[in-house]
DNA sequence: CTCATTTTTGTTATTCACTAACATTTGTTA
DNA sequence: TAACAAATGTTAGTGAATAACAAAAATGAG
């Protein structure tokens, strides 16, 4: 039976691989331009063909995009008490995965961020991302697909989410997310502009 | 001089060259799907060179994305109440601009919007669109750029709005739009799930 | 350790979206 | 009709992504 357990070799050599082809991609990203960095590149600057690339990254893009933060929402999702409101459950919940992360994680995200935003392409595939991560909210909170109501307000709460991290892009104190966040959900819940 | 006003050949050409290659490209896409149509297909059924599409079209995406509802909806917008809510506004204009269509073209706006939300590379360019809407729409209601409140309720409008066209496009009544988008945003202004 | 098996990688060729340069046609104006 | 401007065609090229097959490396068994 093949059944290389976690600590293989090859296991190991893979992660190290995406990795450094991530490392690669991200210095050349910001150092010549995402267009102007072609996947032959990447691969190169990180010993392999351009074929191993897409054999870790499906796309250009996902080498930028690929992330794990996602199950972790989601598990921060699931532990908020049933009663509170989607919009409290899911402002506390990003704000308690975030809360972990050394200072250093901040300013590569802070950096990843201005270029997702930057990139038409990037843009366009997290946008997409994003919204493909609705229905993972959804069934986190306990909710069957298809239903409208929280899933209006799960979209709407996601919205201010990446607004906070779009406002975040664009000023420069790297510490500044948590309250940026909380800024955005208080004017999310009074939503009521221009008056009361 | 050269000054050949709208009724010039050339501008009447220009329009219906336009037409037939989204005409020509709607049809392709539907009966054969997207990715099993190229360009060089497109331009053929429309008896042009490819290069004369991307003349007309920078994107393959774009000749499906192109529309002009934008406009319609900044009018409206600006002519609303200056009192009302965001919300409120932005429902009301986007139902004000939807009334005066034709049924037929309910019909042909449920396809076109069926074929964003199943072909990836279209779903992406979307909301990437969709994003860049908020700015004109901040403008459009007299916010300077940056307002950071009432960027983040306007992006958890369009939200609301997408979803509503996303419940429209999974459902098979045609005329169901209006209703579905007035459900939503009483959703959204509920905005206390799971109590109250 | 060695050999057969499985996984990973390299090579090569191909498709397709998109761009650039230049020649050609077609509409416009005098 | 001649001169000009705008739209189109032709051709060649780049780069992302995929497919098929050959080569190399890791694994497990004996």
């Amino acid at each position: 039976m093949t059944k290389a357990a976690d600590g293989g070799l090859r296991h190991r050599k893979k992660a190290l691989m995406r990795q450094q082809l991530q490392q690669h991609a991200l210095r050349l990203f910001l150092s010549q331009g995402y267009e102007a960095t072609t996947v032959e590149m990447i691969a190169t600057a990180a010993g392999v063909s351009h074929m191993t690339f897409f054999r870790y990254f499906p796309t250009k893009e996902d080498v930028v995009l690929a992330d794990e933060y996602d199950p972790v929402l989601v598990a921060r999702l699931a532990a908020r008490p049933p009663t509170e409101p989607i919009w409290e459950k899911l402002r506390h919940a990003v704000l308690e995965g975030l809360a972990p992360l050394p200072a250093e994680a901040y300013a590569v995200l802070l950096q990843r961020t201005r270029l997702i935003f930057t990139v038409p392409a990037l843009r366009a595939r997290q946008w997409d991302q994003q919204h493909a991560t609705e229905a993972l909210i959804l069934a986190a909170l306990g909710y069957p697909t298809g239903e409208r109501t929280a899933w209006v307000l799960v979209a709407a709460g996601l919205a201010t989410l990446t607004t906070a991290l779009s406002i975040w892009a664009e000023q420069d104190d790297v510490s500044a997310l948590p309250n940026i966040i909380n800024t955005a959900f208080d004017a999310l819940l009074k939503g009521r502009l221009p008056y009361e």
